[in-house]
DNA sequence: AGGAAAATGGGAAGGCCGTTCCAATTAGTC
DNA sequence: GACTAATTGGAACGGCCTTCCCATTTTCCT
């Protein structure tokens, strides 16, 4: 699943390997803006160790969501398999967004870009090219609106990130609604559409809404820096 | 603009103006999420003279966005005065998506409430009835999908503070994009739609998803509390 | 098995935050 | 104008974070 560093002792590898689990625990449970310490302390080593093993927070976050972008640009690949451009366009943004919701750090990666995260940015740009294929295949087929453009993946992005931090696992299928509401908005008239995902029962809205503390990154969000 | 205590000396009172100018200024900037040092500092203030007056974080923040509610339910209200539901419940959506965009800070309040806000659940609720009705009378003249619900509307603030948080000043127009595209989701085939906003010209998408360090929130990305 | 090099973690320093306490100041009254 | 009571800002404290340093432990090679 991770690839090992190449000239690290066993130990350090071994620590390494323990950051890792801990880092991507936390950040898929709270989003990015988990502290360094706090990692550490989850993975049972001197903050010291973290800082070394990984300069930068970027670094840590690189390493850790490198095959969640591996996972983004299969999901690409796996759309444009799809015999019906269209089924694999709807299908390509509910995967993406099922994978925001499933790890809330990797929203945030795909949201906010991590300039240090080159290994990253490369995938991403191999998948917004597949992107690109797809939207032109998808519109031959007439079932998606002429004006729809490569950057209105990003807002969805976006929005869908907004969502599922709000939520939270308050309201947690919230955000199938949201991409279903999207998704009609993109289909032409005629397009074969799948029905709307159930709305948020108000009370758990509700407690989305309440929800106050929380590791928001998200607006609400401090900072991740 | 705000309305001031009762017992307060001269002094305590032109502090607390002062406070809630500052806090409204950093809210609007940057989110909720800002420290109370912060706000301290930047109305040249003790915190303990913050921490005196406003009891609370919920305390301030209710203060500060009291008249950003009234606005909320005064644009409910605008909404149903609209001789045409349909045109009303769209301009709606964009005119609080819009509050949003302009203060960071109301963002966050309509997305996560603030249980201590006693004095805005109540004009909450009462925008909420409003909206009730604007659908009823929306979906009579046949242009609002039937499946659209109130709790939906919630969706959207959530949606929408994302892309703002996101997108920040570096890629302004963005949001409208995306209210755009849910517009024509809750649309009917045959309802009129305004043409949807230009896309973030990429570079300005870029940055706006490179910039990382940041106001908050967020989301980002830490707690509000 | 033994020693050199690598790796570790705890602790110190520096920063920011929020809360609480207190001596000094200021407003408002008689 | 003086006196009382309200108000203030800074200081002190505990907490959390990050970065840096160093004595100690662990690995691995001979």
């Amino acid at each position: 699943m991770t690839e090992s560093e190449p000239g690290l002792r066993a130990d350090a590898e071994r620590n390494r390997e323990r950051i890792m689990v801990a880092a991507r625990r936390l950040y898929a449970a709270e989003g990015l803006g988990v502290s360094l310490a706090a990692v550490a302390r989850e993975a049972g080593v001197g903050k010291a160790t973290v800082a070394r093993r990984f300069a930068t927070r970027d670094d840590l976050v690189t390493a850790v969501f490198s095959d969640r972008m591996d996972a983004y640009a299969a999901a690409t690949a796996d759309a444009l398999a799809d015999p019906d451009p269209w089924h694999g366009f709807t299908r390509f943004l509910e995967a993406v967004c099922a994978m925001q919701a499933a790890d809330r750090g990797f929203a945030d990666v795909l949201t906010r870009t991590f300039p240090a995260a080159k290994g990253l940015e490369a995938r991403r740009a191999e998948a917004y090219d597949g992107f690109l294929e797809l939207i032109t295949r998808a519109k031959a087929t007439g079932h998606l609106r002429a004006d729809f453009v490569a950057e209105d993946l990003v807002l969805v992005l976006m929005a869908n990130a907004g969502v599922i931090a709000a939520t939270g696992d308050a309201a947690p299928g919230s955000w199938r609604r949201v991409v279903g509401h999207l998704i009609r908005g993109f289909a032409t008239p005629g397009a074969p559409l799948l029905p709307l995902a159930d709305p948020p029962a108000p009370p758990a809205l509700y407690r989305a809404m309440v929800r106050l503390s929380r590791p928001a990154t998200f607006s609400g969000s401090r900072d991740v820096r």
